[in-house]
DNA sequence: CTCCCTGCAAATCCTTTGCATACAG
DNA sequence: CTGTATGCAAAGGATTTGCAGGGAG
């Protein structure tokens, strides 16, 4: 999980794109690399728990923007399930497709990501493994 | 892309889940092999335009049973645009994060899938792998 | 100061469901 | 024959949008 002290990179990041800089915004931010892949609703519940008000949609449209600028990775965990992370280091994910839990999996690949987007005349921005399967409380 | 021919072996995979074959599900199945990676409702308009009169709940509830047998895969093209595509060979896709233009990209890679989900207790379905990027188009 | 961001509520879009009928096995 | 699949329409849920006020730069 990426560092509290990382937070700066990240204002960095988001100025770099002409976003602007808002409580609102950090708090999001800083929920969501507490939370573990949350969804729009559980980060805006846990906002709720500490009594900070941030509309839904609020928290929809700086996933978006955050998405956008590849700050953020939305993970499909199928049946209309729909899971945000911050992106930092390279890391998988393993999903039961039967309960939808998500195992993060940390490994090296040989694949050049960014060499295979150009090769298409891509301007390579980021990339994402998900393994499906059964998890072992799903497979009997 | 997947020959007409498999559809015998197509017809197998269902049975042996216990999925009935009914023409709905045959025409469904032809048409996502005809169409390049369809929508649910591109799917469906297809079969409009041949005369062919498929509900479009029906047309989700297959894909629904397809991608639980895992015939059929989910692609992500961002902004809430999910496309689908029948499963045949390990290839991977190369997506716009601009105007969602999929490629398929064929490539081998050494990582074990299977191997890195037992790792974990999962029993190994099938994996995804999709590359973010800005097309020739929308890289300017 | 200016323009973007936010909150609220309403709108929209995608997908699923309930029910009666049809049909695959 | 029996139980699942289908069609239709309606429900449901997630995400986006319009608008007026507020705040970042």
């Amino acid at each position: 999980m990426m560092m509290t002290e990382d937070i700066s990179k990240i204002v960095e990041l988001l100025q770099s794109h002409g976003i602007r800089i808002t409580p609102q915004r950090l708090t999001i931010i800083q929920t969501m690399m507490k939370l573990d892949h949350p969804t729009a609703e559980e980060i805006h519940d846990e906002l709720e728990n500490v009594y900070i008000n941030i509309s839904i949609a609020t928290v929809y449209n700086t996933i978006r923007s955050l998405k956008e600028i590849g700050l953020v990775r939305e993970i499909n965990c199928g049946e209309g399930c729909t899971r945000f992370e911050i992106i930092d280091d390279s890391h998988y994910h393993l999903i039961c497709k039967q309960c939808g839990r998500i195992d993060d999996i940390h490994f090296e690949t040989d694949i050049d990501f960014a060499a295979i987007a150009s090769a298409s005349g891509f301007d390579f921005k980021e990339e994402n493994i998900e393994i499906y399967g059964l998890c072992p409380q799903c497979k009997n």
